[in-house]
RNA sequence: CGGGGCAUGGCGCAGUCUGGUAGCGCAUCUGCUUUGGGAGCAGAGGGUCGGCGGUUCGAAUCCGUCUGCCCCGACCA
């Protein structure tokens, strides 16, 4: 492609919405723009990768017998209602109606859908297994898209369906897609791990997510490498800490704190370290207005697991300040566990800190120096907590490393969830009716390519990875207006790369070099060669790779042998 | 949904406090020069200052209201 023929709007300035480092990259370098919050189109060059990676997808889906079709973006609301998910999707899910009133939502997932085209194609064992998969633009009303596409309303997605006779099918075509992800996450050469997961509204039994490492993920990944344990730190128990609680050295104080409120000011006013405080969050109770939960100033409350608390309402609710004040009498900032008048749970590591900081249940007034046992009796223990870093891994006792994801994908073992509620079954050898077993399989393709650029990226733009590049290769010649030469050899090699297969992009614009390797750089593409008067004296060009800073003068004849070597 | 911020040419911003001729940089177009890392000079086009209502002789600026977008928290590919 000739960049006359291509309009690539690059922007040296950042827009100032944008946030993350894919997203500005993926702006500046023209590859999306914003349309409404959450909604992005795909210009031409963000095209190109987007077809690269649907291309990748589908070789390896086709290559597991997997078969592709397409579903209705719009979907009748009876399916949902059918599923029990019309009322338990929530406000995510967009609704809207006909000229008839009659009700559909946009689909945010397809299960419903899959299960009807199921339970109406199926009909015999001897069709099992059997999954289907789309690649299709999927609506979810997002509470608060951001990130550019990691994190959009509208977003495209692989959905894969599978459906089978028994568990053990079920089990041997989870494990098929699993290989076939990683195959598929290689391929689009990203740096990923296989993480342990809650199911989530989807429902089912056991799932995984396949998060791309990166700083910008919104995920907190726990792992351990020697004995490959992964998983999101919200679903990790933690057990009593073996650490003893250290002997008092200090005394019980009361300090006058005034409009200290968070651990952080805590901190900086009587310096102190966050591990050495205590926190007291209230939420509401079963039975009671309220009950406390006591962590230690650094650790985040895991709601899943304070919620599996009998005395703790479910769902989960942090009371407001006004709500607290009602319970306690006290203002939020100055809670603590001593002489607290509403049930307490603490947290198995907020219980073995001695000499700690809390609110001392006095508007304006801490304690320091308080102790276990000494100063107030020990309340129930119970995990309430997100792991962090250090605490060990539950498969044995390696302490565990913390690190940021990008879900791209995620497998699910249905079960009968959704087989058992749409009726869908099959004959069995003996010709009776059996309840089919599911699994389903996301890959959030869209997000893919954000991703793939907050792994591979530098301070001059996208680095991207071969298997997905818009184009393989960019040629710069430099005067190519007043040189015929340029322009001749330029033609040449264009048309001879174009004809040996590769992807390639001259830049025959009327600009400055400098423009011209700004942009190369920016919009990412890998093989960059340079034509100019100086080395075609000797039948030479100029080569770099984007991901080198070290520029070769190679024989031009050779180009296409050398590209080859260059390809890895 | 709660908390905060912003809205002025395609993009990034100033001007708003203290009302009085709408401005800068980038981008775009024309011409000349320039051509190995986002050029220089000369010229040009492009804005009902988010919408509606109010105050005023006069509103980008003050008041009210609505809308949109962004950021921080609870959801997910």
């Amino acid at each position: 492609m000739r960049l006359t023929d291509l309009p690539i709007n690059t922007l040296k300035e950042v827009p100032s919405d944008a946030e993350a480092g894919s997203h500005q990259l993926m702006l500046r370098a023209g590859l999306i723009r914003q349309l409404a919050s959450g909604l992005y189109t795909w210009l031409p060059l963000g095209m190109r990768v987007l077809n690269k990676v649907k291309k990748i997808i589908r070789e390896e889906m086709n290559n597991a017998k997997a078969l592709e079709l397409t579903m209705p973006v719009v979907q009748p609301a009876e399916l949902w209602v059918e599923s029990g998910r019309w009322e338990e999707y929530g406000a995510e899910l967009l609704r809207l109606q006909d000229r008839h009133n009659r009700e559909y939502c946009l689909g945010p997932t397809h299960e419903e859908v899959i299960t009807d085209i199921a339970r109406h194609e199926l009909k015999s064992y001897r069709q099992l297994p059997v999954n289907y998969y789309q690649i299709q633009t999927k609506f979810r009303d997002e509470i608060r898209p951001r990130f550019g596409v990691m994190r959009a309303r509208e977003f495209v997605m692989k959905d894969a369906y599978s459906f089978h006779i028994d568990e053990n099918s079920l089990l041997e075509g989870y494990h098929l897609m699993k290989e076939v992800y990683s195959n598929i996450f290689n391929r689009l050469q990203l740096t990923y791990r296989i993480v342990q997961a809650d199911s989530g509204t989807i429902g089912g039994n056991k799932s995984e997510e396949f998060h791309v490492l990166a700083q910008s993920g919104e995920d907190a990944i726990a792992y351990s490498e020697k004995d490959g344990f992964a998983a999101n730190i919200e679903t990790i128990p933690l057990h009593p800490s073996n650490t003893k609680l250290a002997e008092p050295t200090e005394e019980l104080k009361l300090v006058e704190t005034p409009q200290v409120k968070t651990i952080k000011e805590l901190c900086s006013f009587i310096k102190v370290k966050p591990e050495q405080c205590l926190k007291t969050l209230l939420v509401q109770g079963t039975d009671t207005p309220a009950v406390a939960l006591i962590l230690r100033g650094d650790h985040e409350l895991n709601g899943v697991k304070a919620q599996n608390l009998k005395a703790v309402a479910s769902p989960l609710r942090m009371l407001n300040t006004s709500e607290a004040k009602g319970a306690t009498g006290v203002e939020t900032g100055f809670l603590g566990p001593k002489d607290l008048k509403i049930p307490v749970y603490i947290d198995y590591s907020a219980a073995v800190v001695s000499d700690f900081v809390c609110g001392a249940n006095i508007n304006d007034h801490h304690y320091t120096g308080v102790n276990w046992k000494r100063d107030l009796p020990m309340p129930e223990l119970a995990d309430l907590r997100n792991a962090v870093a250090g605490d060990p891994s539950p498969s044995g006792n390696e302490p565990l490393s913390v690190a940021k994801g990008i879900e791209v994908g995620h497998i699910f073992q249905l079960g009968q969830k959704y087989s058992q509620a749409m009726k869908a079954t099959v004959l069995d050898d003996e010709g009776k009716p059996r309840t089919m077993f599911m699994g389903c399989y996301g890959i959030g393709v869209t997000r893919v390519i954000a991703a793939s650029i907050e792994q591979n990226h530098d301070e001059k733009g996208i680095i991207w990875p071969s298997a997905i590049a818009p184009y393989d290769v960019i040629i710069i010649p430099i005067n190519m207006d007043k040189s015929y030469r340029i322009r001749e050899t330029t033609e040449e090699l264009y048309k001879k790369l174009q004809e040996s297969g590769y992807e390639t992009i001259m830049d025959d614009r009327s600009q400055r070099p400098g423009v011209k390797f700004a942009d190369a750089d920016l919009i990412g593409i890998p093989h960059r060669l340079v034509i100019a008067e100086k080395s075609l004296d000797q039948g030479q060009l100029e080569y770099k790779h984007r991901r080198s800073n070290e520029t070769e003068m190679v024989p031009i004849k050779n180009i296409i042998k050398i590209l080859k070597e260059k390809q890895l």
